[in-house]
DNA sequence: AAGTGGTCTAGACCACGGC
DNA sequence: CCGTGGTCTAGACCACTTC
């Protein structure tokens, strides 16, 4: 039979498919065992290595752990460390109400550093988005975002009010959103930071300059965010 | 002949070790061509499925690129983002000098919150390190790492100076580190660390508290870091 | 002892890239 | 066209865990 595609999806990938549509919906809990090779290869009509194939891309993507001797079994709850988030996904994540205030919103024309990091020509017209970010009534954060101009037409008018950056990006220009560079250190603060978080002038704040890329690898969006620490921790998870 | 194993080793790891071999020897650079699966079933004596597992394997540790219908490739230098590294190999890798002093090393035993963080009985004993990590004859960093005294014994006069905490670790207790979760902010330096640092006092500080784990999932260092902000950023990179 | 994952064989056909 | 990686078979033995 060689390939056994009944639909030009390859058998692993529908045996794949089969276990995380269990997962999502709730008949697999983590911990639970996961059927084993050899039930797959029979269940599945496949050869084992087949089977066994689905199962070891699946563990390498972290959705399920292999025990020799014992079985596969579904992998804990993936933390959501180092994830992109948008700050209104952020919030609500937590549980915590959020809003956020455009302080202004305006177009540049000679901003040549930060068009090089967006890779564009230096005289590039840029977006230059200026907010607060408040939770609880206390502001907490100064974000300022930088976007091509040309990219992204009245965008500056655009529902910002009512949501977050990200999905306007993607909603109204269809840029998804994939990964980003940080640049993360501490500064003090100056007056006029100082003044709209509500600190005192040279209080320290927790900077982070990130380049945002979409799916396609452009840089995107080029954000610059000043952090109260006293309202504000990083969490970020390594590896080896 | 089954299993090829003429050492213990599994024919797909001593064909991976040969790669990465020829990798870091320097003989195949980043977009270097290596030998294709069937070149290396001939040239290992193996089947195709095993040479292929060796280079697929190699691909999901983002070590080398595939791309079919023209070959399997060296992967570009890999970023060593969100990468657990010590001191010593983050230095390293830069191709910096680095060194570090010891300004203390002690024994407590009434620290109960740092021995909960590390999943340990509230009145443990303990080993605190304090060090000061320096490159270029500039203190840059200020590091406190606390440990169990009862899994570590004869910890503090061990051979911190030569090496690294981390391969002393490994080497002295078998130890192995996986991950660790980092909560990171901003803050002013103190007295004593401003003098340390040698900067002023109140000077904004990046402060990284780590709690590193073993393989075996044990929380094994706590770890409190001051960082001179004008010296050191922390580059991570997240993903959606 | 029974069942599991880990490794491996010796082939096969397909889809794709570059010449 | 030829060589590449992508998928797949129908078995095999080994090492390990669980009972």
């Amino acid at each position: 039979m060689a390939q056994g595609r009944r639909n030009g999806t390859p058998a692993y990938q529908r045996i794949q498919g089969a276990i995380l549509k269990r997962i999502e919906a709730g008949q697999l809990k983590p911990g639970d065992a996961v059927s084993s090779e050899r039930e797959l290869a029979r269940i599945h009509g496949v050869s084992l290595m087949t089977a066994r194939h689905a199962l070891a891309t699946l563990e390498s993507e972290g959705l399920v752990e292999r025990r020799r001797g014992a079985g596969t079994f579904v992998a804990p709850p993936k933390i959501h460390f180092n994830k992109l988030m948008s700050f209104t996904e952020q919030m609500a994540s937590r549980g915590l109400p959020a809003c956020s205030k455009i302080l202004s919103s305006s177009i540049l024309d000679d901003e040549p550093d930060i068009a090089a990091r967006l890779a564009l020509p230096s005289a590039s017209r840029l977006i230059r988005i200026e907010r607060t970010r408040q939770a609880a009534d206390e502001p907490f954060a100064l974000e300022t975002a930088y976007l091509s101009a040309e990219q992204f037409p009245g965008l500056t008018r655009a529902g910002l009010e009512r949501g977050s950056l990200f999905s306007a990006l993607q909603q109204d220009y269809g840029v998804v959103l994939a990964h980003a560079d940080e640049e993360i250190d501490a500064t003090a603060a100056d007056p006029k930071s100082a003044e709209l978080l509500n600190v005192a002038r040279g209080a320290p704040l927790l900077r982070i300059r990130q380049l945002i890329f979409s799916i396609t690898g452009k840089p995107t969006i080029y954000m610059l965010g000043l952090y109260r620490s006293d309202r504000h921790t990083l969490l970020i998870r390594r590896f080896r």
